[in-house]
DNA sequence: GCTTGATTGTATGCTTCACTAACAAATAGG
DNA sequence: CCTATTTGTTAGTGAAGCATACAATCAAGC
C-alpha cells in the first residue's frame, strides 16, 4: 500500500499522523524485525543470539570490563546482563574474575572457546552486514548510522 | 567511547568490522531498544504495547482486514497475530467476523471501546513521535523513514 | 465429484529478553 | 560508625517470535 504513504500526514482534526506509514517509530520497529530475522537465520548454525554476539564482541574489545559496564554499553539492565553472561559462562565462552580493587564488580574475560566462537560469529556478521548494507550507498550507511546513534545515545 | 567510532573500520586481518560501533545492525538494535523503552513508558498508563497499538491502528485504517493480512503487514506470523488479536478481543477492543465469501478468514473490526482506546493511543503516539523526531530536521526524518523502509520492505 | 495441495485459523509449548522486586556484599561519604 | 549507593544475584512476570500439529476451508486438476 504505497497509497497510504502518499496521504497527507495530518488527519481530519488537523493534528497527529493519519497513517501508520507516517510513524517513524513504526518503521524502526519493522526494520529491526527484518534485521532480527535475518540475523537469526544467519546465526542459527552457530546457536548465538544478537545479545550473545555483542556481549562476546564487547568483552573481546574491552577485556576485564565489569558486568555492569557491559550492561550500560549494550543497554541491558543488571538482570538481563546477568542472564546473558551466565549462559555464556555455562557454555565456557567467558569467565568472571572478582575485581581486586572493588569487590562488588565481576570482571569479564573471553575463554579460548569464546574467542573462537567470536571469530566464527564475525564471519557471519560480515555476511549479515553485506546483506543489510547492500541497499545503501556508503554515504547513506554513514548517515544512517549517525542518525541511529542520535536515537540511542 | 567515541574513540572506538574513530578506529579504522577494518581489522588487522584486513577484513571485517573492527569495532561494534561500525556494525549497522548493532545501531539498529540499540535504536530500537531506546524507542521501545520510551514507548513502553509513554504507554504504561494505557496498558498497550507497540504490537497492540499498531494492530488497532491498522484495523481502524482497514476495517474488515483478515487476520492473515494483518500479520503480513505487521510482519507477524500467524501464531503471533493470533495471540495479539485474541487479547484485543478479550479486552473488547475488536471483534472477529467469519468472512462470508471465504470461510477460512476472520475479518477484524474495532469496537467502540477499541476506537476510543486508539484515539487515546494516538495522542500518546504524537508525544512519542515528538520525542523521537526532536533530534532530526524534517528532511532527515523523511530520509530516515525512507531508508528504514528499504530495510523492511 | 473427488482428490490433492495450499491457505487460514487455532492451540500448545519453547525460547529470548526486558522488567520488577527483593536481598546480600562491597564501597563511598558524611 | 552509620547511611546511601553500587553491583551482583535470584526469582518471577510478561511480551513476543517461532515451530509444530491439527482442523476447516478453498482452489485446481483429473
Amino acid at each position: 500500500m504505497t497509497q497510504s504513504a502518499l496521504i497527507e500526514s495530518k488527519n481530519a482534526a488537523g493534528h497527529g499522523p493519519a497513517s501508520l506509514d507516517s510513524v517513524l517509530g513504526f518503521h524502526i520497529r519493522l526494520a529491526h524485525g527484518a534485521v532480527y530475522r535475518h540475523f537469526t537465520e544467519t546465526f542459527a548454525a552457530l546457536g548465538l543470539t544478537q545479545k550473545q554476539v555483542s556481549t562476546l564482541w564487547l568483552v573481546a574489545e574491552m577485556p576485564g570490563i565489569a558486568q555492569s559496564e557491559l550492561g550500560n554499553r549494550l543497554r541491558m539492565d543488571r538482570a538481563t546482563a546477568m542472564s546473558i553472561v551466565s549462559r555464556m559462562q555455562e557454555r565456557d565462552f567467558l569467565w568472571r574474575e572478582r575485581c581486586p580493587s572493588d569487590g562488588r564488580k565481576q570482571l569479564l574475560h573471553l575463554t579460548d572457546a569464546g574467542k573462537k566462537a567470536l571469530e566464527e560469529a564475525k564471519a557471519c556478521i560480515e555476511e549479515h552486514e553485506r546483506w543489510l548494507k547492500s541497499r545503501f550507498t556508503p554515504d547513506e550507511v554513514k548517515k544512517l548510522v549517525e542518525m541511529l546513534a542520535r536515537i540511542h545515545e
